[in-house]
DNA sequence: AAGATTAACTTAACGCTGTTAAATTAACGT
DNA sequence: ACGTTAATTTAACAGCGTTAAGTTAATCTT
């Protein structure tokens, strides 16, 4: 119905709404299920219109993904303030471990779908900013354990330490939800599989 | 161009032809970008015809999940024959991420995308059949490091072992797979996060 | 041996998807 | 008052998985 002259802000309003319908979409029904026409739809726009806002499909799912971060680093910044900093790595795990399994869809979409990566400079989530950046997060409470003086004597790589934390974390959550209802395997309950890594993690990189 | 009658072997090889011929689709292009026309074409036949022996795609991709499950446990077969147990839970764990990161778009399909489960009855693995089950061969794994009284004191959950080691070398195999290319991330090279996470799991799980 | 039957396969087509081209609408500048 | 132009829509395309309808030729029946 519509007609002519909009401000910057005003687009920029409406591009954010498409994201957050898309995302609220998501929570639901999975990121494949979602069509480009039912989140249109949902504004209240013809499907084309979101065209006007991102290139095609992957830039949306791309910005959606940014959100997603930005989300996910604001879930966790609490975190910061816990006093000992074996403790603060400890809680970061376990928000990690908790926003993964309480939006699966969206973990799914950020760290489970194969993407078309952009370049960090035109990302909306501001890189080694502890507010916006999850990961920068993590480097952080490593740091700190590492500056303690806590961990084995032979880790001298506190980014090999730090992956190897996320992935330990990230694998027990991406089997949790991707294989969970697989009747094939005899699953433990999941807080016990996330608890036993956690202290696996630091019984291993932590000295005796 | 073809007429009429078939015997139950023909009709078995044809099957194993459409999923071979996939499978070797899947590991140039990805599992996403191969097409049931595309598959078709490569055998000779006509799309519809794959509907003579699949129900549907997602049956297809269950088949040929199954034969990937096979090769897996296949490639693992031999380190049964490693002496010590320790030694070849780790070796176990070597062999799964050799296959992870030879067949990463296998590897996806079998462990990181969303499927519909088809029931352990009608599968073509034999459950806890160990030349085929490599889940069974982790469990067994688990079983022997139990049994010879490795593992620390308050670990009394083989179940929950296995699984945790699985988590564990899934975590870096997955983020590799999904997440070598994100510039985001510092990434320290792939064989010495396998390294760590499996001397991780090790100092924490066993006895010191 | 001729005709009906039927398995194996193909071509046509449907509904859905992401996406693009063309048409429409209405506010603005002059 | 009127063209210009941005915002939006409708129409349409190509590709996908899938189904329906046809075609072919080997077998079965009598």
């Amino acid at each position: 119905m519509p007609p002519k002259p909009k401000t910057e802000l005003e687009r920029q309003q409406l591009r954010t709404l498409i994201i957050d319908t898309a995302r609220e979409l998501f929570v639901s029904h999975g990121v494949e299920a979602v069509t480009m026409r039912e989140i249109a739809k949902r504004i209240g726009y013809s499907a084309t219109s979101i065209y006007l806002h991102f290139a095609d499909r992957e830039a949306l799912l791309r910005d959606i993904c940014d959100i997603d971060f930005l989300a996910l680093a604001s879930s966790l910044k609490d975190v910061s303030k816990i006093a000992g900093p074996v403790e603060r790595l400890q809680a970061l795990g376990r928000g990690y471990a908790e926003f993964a399994l309480n939006y699966p869809n969206h973990y799914r979409l950020m760290f489970m779908t194969k993407r078309t990566m952009c370049d960090p400079q035109q990302s909306s989530v501001q890189q080694n900013n502890a507010e916006q950046d999850a990961y920068y997060q993590l480097k952080i409470a490593v740091n700190d354990v590492y500056a303690a003086g806590y961990f084995r004597g032979d880790l001298t790589d506190k980014a090999l330490i730090a992956q190897t934390i996320w992935a330990g974390m990230h694998g027990v959550c991406s089997l949790q939800i991707n294989m969970a209802n697989d009747v094939w395997i005899d699953w433990v309950d999941i807080n016990a599989r996330l608890q036993l890594m956690q202290t696996t993690m630091m019984r291993g990189l932590l000295k005796d």
